[in-house]
DNA sequence: GAGTCGCT
DNA sequence: TAGG
């Protein structure tokens, strides 16, 4: 029953291709966000927010929270891992419908039925970013990124295989869903400084949820 | 030898 | 924004 839950969320036109094998879907889960933060709570509730440190031993602006396979950056590098070392138990695993999100919004992209394995949230308080990168630790490139963004807006840049390539700008609101694969899904992407402000669902930040098949 | 989801 |  979930299978159609994304798919009427608006009538076409929501696609605006923003390179080859990267469309944006404007809007696509707008009338969702009540049912989206619910199942990011409820796992931030087992997985608080964090802030990682990333291998030159700088602490990311941005607060991550995740649930099937969880990424963790330390001075050993990036990589997944299916549990938490520290108590030995699993990930909580991703609700359902994160999983029908990732499913229709893949499909609408052309990517055709996705099942994704790991999903990382990060939130992005004002003054957050993330300075261009590629999703390269993962061990399927053959499945897609699809990304939400929920709360405030912010300004997304999506580049080429080469990080010196001319990244695009695009503005992203609170409902957008990108989703980016074959071609460019090893293409450079990141998040601009987001600028104050209040969102009367999400408040103060913006969330943004990635679906991918990281093992 | 890369790195390099941050920094200058 | 290019790049060490």
């Amino acid at each position: 029953m979930t299978m159609d839950l994304f798919e009427d969320a608006l009538p076409p036109p929501w696609h605006e291709q923003i390179a080859p094998g990267a469309v944006v879907l404007h809007g696509f889960v707008r009338d969702h966000g009540p049912e989206l933060l619910a199942a990011v709570n409820s796992v931030v509730a087992q997985v608080p927010w964090r802030h990682m440190i990333t291998p030159g031993g700088y602490r990311m602006s941005v607060a991550m929270s995740w649930c099937g396979n969880g990424w963790t950056s330390d001075n050993r590098g990036y990589r997944y891992s299916d549990r938490d070392t520290r108590t030995g138990k699993p990930w909580p695993p991703i609700p359902e419908i994160l999983m029908a999100l990732a499913d229709e919004a893949a499909v609408q992209a052309g990517f055709g039925h996705y099942v994704p394995d790991s999903c990382l949230m990060n939130r992005y308080d004002p003054g957050s970013k993330l300075s261009l990168h590629q999703d390269k630790d993962e061990n399927d490139f053959g499945a897609p990124i699809v990304s939400v963004s929920l709360g405030l807006p912010a300004v997304f840049q999506f580049g080429g295989l080469q990080r010196g390539d001319r990244a695009r700008r695009v503005p992203l609101a609170h409902g957008d869903v990108v989703v980016w694969g074959g071609p460019s899904r090893l293409n450079y992407h990141g998040i601009l400084p987001v600028k104050e402000g209040y969102h009367s669902l999400v408040g103060p930040h913006r969330i943004n949820i990635t679906l991918r098949k990281a093992l």
